[in-house]
DNA sequence: CTTGCCTCTGACGCTAGCGTCAGGTTTTAG
DNA sequence: CTAAAACCTGACGCTAGCGTCAGAGGCAAG
């Protein structure tokens, strides 16, 4: 076993970074087309990616479910890869943080408002 | 004055419900093509609402904000209107509240792994 | 009367994250 | 060696809550 081939045996393909994330073989193919996550290729063309890659699908997926767009996203990707910022990075952070704790706070909102008629309608079934 | 023209001075107009509510008017007119509004109609056939329309339509934008679809709000407006709910809405209700918790949960996660990145990215200027 | 704002009914457009064929190559299991 | 399973590149479809014309009427003020 040489250093290369070590290497290589810790690609896996794009089947089962889906199945390892939770997600659909298009979802993956779909971050790629957004450039959010790069593939190396064997030589038949097909996709090869770390096992890191996993997890950065689930972050993805938190992201998204979190409102961010794939643009925003990637204008972000930075932050974590390499920790370097600047200080627009640093705003969208932010602004990105106030909007999710704004959207907390409005299904908060919501859910107190279906938890009383949930509480009325059990008293009047 | 009599009764009916105080009751007739109560309408509104689809521009006042609009800015009452902060919504466009398409938006309004969208509502009740979804079967979430009725409208009465004047003699010349522009839609009359009572002053109610306006909570009314903020209520949608809550729970539109909080997920759910036009479809579901309307199986669930009964158990606003007249509070008579029958085992299926109860039902719905609980497993929409469930959403709701499951989305903030996520939210909340999401939250916290951003303000983890704020904090690396501010002392790591 | 007419100016200007409001309203009406269609009806097409848009966005974004995929789902879903179609038609062909590649890898793997037996 | 062969068949199944997995992968490839397009490319069109879909949903849902509206935005946005287009063309035509309605309504208080001056």
């Amino acid at each position: 076993m040489s250093v290369t081939a070590a290497a290589a045996e810790r690609l896996i393909r794009i089947g089962e970074v889906a199945r390892g994330a939770g997600v659909s073989v298009r979802a993956v193919r779909y971050y790629e087309q957004q450039g959010l996550l790069i593939a190396e290729r064997s030589p038949s063309g097909q996709r090869l990616y770390r096992p890191d890659a996993i997890p950065l699908v689930r972050f993805f997926q938190q992201m998204y479910a979190a409102g961010l767009t794939s643009r925003r996203i990637n204008e972000l990707l930075p932050c974590w890869d390499s920790g370097h910022t600047d200080a627009e990075q640093r705003a969208m952070l932010r602004a990105e943080r106030e909007r999710i704790q704004a959207k907390i706070d409005d299904l908060r909102a919501a859910l107190n408002h279906l938890d009383e008629v949930i509480a009325i309608t059990d008293t009047h079934p």
